[in-house]
DNA sequence: GCGACGCTGTGTTCTAGCGCACAAGCCTGC
DNA sequence: GCAGGCTTGTGCGCTAGAACACAGCGTCGC
């Protein structure tokens, strides 16, 4: 707020980046619980970088090996078929970190990221990211545990394509995406989920056909569950939407429960 | 507590236990590179357990938290959906780990892990395992590359659930199974496969009905490309085989690819 | 102000594969 | 040696959802 020694502007200028960026670092789940000198070793070796809408972050294949934070909006992460159908693998946004694979395994990209919306991130080189790794012992837990949390994540996905139908799955992702993304209107009913994507891209994540996605999500909204428009999702009833899910999975059984 | 000094006969033999111990963790890639000493001290704290054909390590929502490393036979790992279906997440053998998401965030297990065979393995306690980690800087990014590997095979899993059919989904997962424990009979030609899962187990792994599955083997036995015998798969000529999966991703496309 | 393009919405047709049903092999225990 | 399980094999009707086909609509560039 103050100019904390004014006159040459510059130095104080870098010094207050680094503080900054030292405060922003700390938000970040990757970096929690470290120190602040270990945090400002860190900080050297980080580049802010900006996208516009719609330009790729990498693409599958490239040699690249950077990883990269997000500090702001939203970044889509798919795949190319042979077949050239893209199959949308995650979708992320702040303070979340991607491109960690190529870092720690040096295997090309396996897949394409592209900014959905204007994107703010910070990179890092891959050579800087192990280094750090291999000396600050509380940053390479936080890193196993984020990857532990992604394989999670990866996994519950991976079964419910496995056992729910199309309508099913958009309805897991949704809720799924909700518990991270998604903004509170109505303590308890209302949620606003803007993922910015568009039906197509809907539909590559859930394994099926855009036509099909916008069935259903024009039959919930009849229904009153949930209304939707340009990309971003509105519950208007979260605990029936929740229902509506579990619904889809108890089904049968009922005797031997117990 | 400790009683490291105290002669007899026994220390002799304890010792080449040790000495044993650490060639077999030689082999294991997460403690690859890990040096003598260092290894010692990892030895310490792993305990070898046996479990019999079916039994189980452990079961979803169980709030053990080792980790464990096979040794000897195989381990699927399974979920049960409320609904009362098994999904099968994976399957580990010879020098796999598995456990490591509970021990790293301390969760409840996420899924049931069960012998398919005899099985020979180490387990190490969650605070032990994390304190070595926390230590041995070489033993995190070997976690760390582990996990981004997993992640990698989950996330190609997780695409081929979205994008093809069950005949592909099975195929590929066949083939990805057989680059990892394959064994080779007739170089680039015969290979088999024993993953000791029944049809039901690897409709449970493709998101098919048991049914499916074995009318689609039925089909590849009767064109020559595979045969099949209780658990054990074996591939009459791999390149055939490969050949049909990629000719169910290209499909279509052709005019306009270039 | 007009075409081009991308997204949405909806009807119609056609098929993969689900959901039973049932038979035959094959272990395991009594 | 036979009953009760578990696995494999196969037939067949029937829905979920893919594929195709268009039409409306917003917006972007020119």
């Amino acid at each position: 707020m103050h100019e904390n020694s004014s006159g040459s502007s510059k130095e104080g200028a870098k010094e207050s980046t680094a503080a900054r960026r030292i405060a922003l670092l700390k938000e970040v789940p990757l970096f929690a619980g470290l120190g602040e000198k270990q945090l400002s070793a860190v900080v050297q070796d980080l580049r802010s970088r900006d996208y516009k809408k719609d330009e790729l972050l990498f693409r599958q294949g490239d040699e690249s090996r950077e990883i990269y934070i997000i500090l702001k909006g939203k970044v889509r992460v798919y795949k190319i078929s042979p077949s050239g159908n893209e199959t949308s693998i995650d979708i992320f946004s702040t303070h979340d970190i991607l491109g960690e694979f190529a870092a720690l395994d040096s295997e090309p990209r396996s897949a394409t990221a592209k900014a959905v919306s204007a994107v703010t991130l910070l990179t890092m080189a891959q050579e800087r990211f192990l280094d750090h790794v291999q000396h600050l012992p509380g940053l390479a837990t936080n890193l196993a545990r984020l990857l532990a949390q992604k394989l999670r994540s990866r996994a519950a996905y991976a079964e419910s394509l496995a056992q729910f139908d199309a309508a099913g799955r958009l309805l897991h992702i949704l809720l799924d995406k909700n518990e991270r993304y998604g903004e509170e209107v109505e303590a308890g009913k209302r949620y606003v989920l803007n993922l910015a994507l568009s039906q197509s891209d809907l539909a590559s994540m859930v394994g099926a056909r855009r036509e099909w996605v916008n069935r259903i999500l024009s039959e919930w909204r009849r229904r009153g569950l949930i209304d939707f428009d340009n990309g971003v999702i509105t519950f208007l009833d979260l605990p029936r939407v929740i229902a509506e899910r579990d619904s889809r999975i108890e089904a049968n059984q009922s005797g031997d429960a117990w």
